[in-house]
DNA sequence: TGAAAACTCTACCGGCGGTACAGGAGCGGG
DNA sequence: CCCGCTCCTGTACCGCCGGTAGAGTTTTCA
């Protein structure tokens, strides 16, 4: 029971490189068992079909994406009481674990999955925008704290504001992988967080 | 030689459809012919195989997304003199455009590319990168055109502002797809174009 | 030690990307 | 009028891939 676990993680693991370099479609199920060193019949008796891997990398992905961003705004929020400079701490940790990555952000599968939608069935496109969802969910609480304290210098939609955390993350993940330019992902989320600091700054009267 | 042009084009309508929805893995060829209606011989006269689609379906893609920056940024320039209130025209002017496609984007090639590289060679790889560039210097030139005019709030690379641009394109785009809101990116940029508003916007002195 | 879990082995199917090559329809120019 | 070029069609074939089926084997743990 706990040597099928590993396997199983063994093979998401495989098969979560390959799809975000090469997509679902140009991931074969062979070329997984090979790297996996594990036979065609063992696959299938961990998933039925390419879709049931995709349900399980697409949950595994998410979960884990949740817990990152728990941590890093946590530990934000314990270092911060003022919700505004808790939030800005959180972009600067973020962008400086984006930063660490040795060869850039290896891609997001939420994003690979919108770009192969029509070959998915509908849960794993509820899924997937359950995720986005929940990204909004998260980054407006934390707007709706800060704008309890600050008055923004321009009236705002906070969900589109939300919203705006996950465009820039996924437009700089696009970006930095279209330029080949690892450091820009990380630069743009700073670039967005001088705009979130320009917003809610106080006017300086001169 | 007409006739060929004719056939070429209907293809690549066929194939840029049916990759932005399932990328290029999950686009067959059968399927291409099928709906074209031309035998696979005819298909391999055309495009000596998918590598060589990708590279004419790509190139088509981004001459045809440069004609629209074109278009719209130099309709906004003869509507405006000022810079800054122009590129703010110009951002409004996509928005609307953005917002009137009925399904809402098709969803970006070049995106594509970046979450299919792997299995593509150097030069669409390079094709893909030159595109992005493109993109960074044409809004690096509307930006240095507005700092000639106007002193930012704060200080700003200009490079990482002008790929804030793409940034908020590219991933309006992933969003409006994962979440199935046409609407989010044409928001998106609203929200973007306030915040440069407000980049540029000379301190109120209350 | 025994049953369940976690596989392997073998054989097969149809679809797909791609190759090879022969042949033909239409069309424009000499 | 027919030559040659472009633009295809038809047929046959290859090997990889996703997936199925089922029988057999090893490993694990209670």
């Amino acid at each position: 029971m706990r040597k099928g676990e590993e396997t199983r993680t063994r093979i998401l693991d495989v098969a979560e490189t390959a799809v975000l370099q090469k997509g679902f479609g140009g991931t074969s199920i062979e070329e997984l068992i090979a790297e996996t060193g594990i036979t065609k019949s063992g696959f299938f008796y961990h998933f039925r079909d390419k879709n049931e891997l995709a349900k399980a990398l697409l949950n595994r992905y998410i979960e884990n994406d949740e817990r990152i961003y728990d941590e890093i705004f946590s530990r934000a929020r314990d270092l911060m009481d003022d919700p505004l400079q808790s939030f800005l701490l959180g972009l600067k940790l973020l962008s400086e674990l984006l930063s660490d990555l040795p060869n850039g952000h290896p891609g997001c599968l939420v994003a690979t999955i919108c770009y192969y939608e029509r070959l998915f069935d509908r849960e794993i496109q509820e899924t997937n925008r359950q995720a986005a969802l929940a990204w909004r969910r998260r980054f407006r609480g934390m707007f709706e704290e800060i704008m309890a304290v600050y008055t923004p210098r321009e009236p705002f939609d906070v969900d589109q504001l939300a919203d705006m955390v996950s465009t820039v993350i996924e437009g700089g993940i696009v970006l930095s992988k279209a330029l080949k330019e690892p450091q820009s992902l990380p630069e743009q989320i700073l670039v967005f967080r001088n705009f979130i600091k320009m917003l809610f700054q106080p006017v300086q009267h001169a």
